[in-house]
DNA sequence: TTCGGGATCGTCT
DNA sequence: GACGATCCCGAAC
């Protein structure tokens, strides 16, 4: 049931938000967790100021950015918490889904030992929290969503309402703070921020 | 070679 | 509500 390339190969206007509903899953050593994806975000380079990619020569970190969708995309932020995201769209075309959050659904208890909590709700309620949950770390930089690792998979779940707002904490990048790119499962108690 | 900034989280008030 | 931790990468010197 994972998700074809040609899901990935489109806008990532898009691909944010029928990813919603989706479940996310890492497969480790120390066992496989899950989570529906509840919060994600787009990011398009091309026109997008708060994009890491906008202006931006396909170097270092953004590399992948630049290739075709359907690869993970991962970078540290603050120097302490990693960030996950999907590259979409077709080569050329830097953009990207950053995953917010999470509904835990399996693995419960191996989340709940990486994270030090029990609370249900602070496992996967923002990025830098889904990707110690999960054991995503900067080494998944790269991975194939079709390989057998880290994939996202269709859950037949369609969800009741999804709502578009402004993205989160990206108050430097001006005009681009107040456009719609955030996509949220209306009303789950696992978002980030109401 | 150095310098500065950031798509966050947890703790403290 | 405010702030400190902490490090990779890109840009400039």
């Amino acid at each position: 049931m994972k998700l074809p390339r040609e899901f990935y190969l489109r806008s990532a206007l898009e691909v944010a938000r029928d990813l919603i509903g989706k479940r996310l899953v890492h497969v480790t050593p120390e066992g496989i967790t899950k989570g529906i994806i509840v919060e994600t975000e787009a990011y398009l380079g091309k026109i997008d100021p708060a994009a890491h990619s906008y202006k931006a020569p396909p170097t270092g970190r953004t590399a992948i950015q630049y290739g075709p969708g359907g690869y993970a995309y991962v970078y540290t932020i603050y120097g302490l918490h990693c960030c996950m995201n999907v590259v979409t769209n077709l080569p050329q075309v830097p953009e990207v889904v950053l995953i917010r959050a999470l509904e835990p659904v399996s693995g419960v208890e191996l989340m709940g030992s990486r994270r030090q909590t029990t609370d249900l709700h602070a496992l996967c309620s923002g990025p830098g929290k889904l990707t110690q949950a999960l054991g995503i770390t900067r080494a998944d930089y790269g991975a194939d969503l079709l390989g057998d690792t880290l994939y996202i998979e269709d859950t037949g779940i369609t969800p009741p309402e999804i709502d578009a707002t402004p993205r989160i904490n990206i108050d430097y990048a001006g005009d681009a703070a107040a456009y719609p790119w955030r996509f949220i499962w209306k009303g789950s108690p696992f978002l980030s921020v109401k």
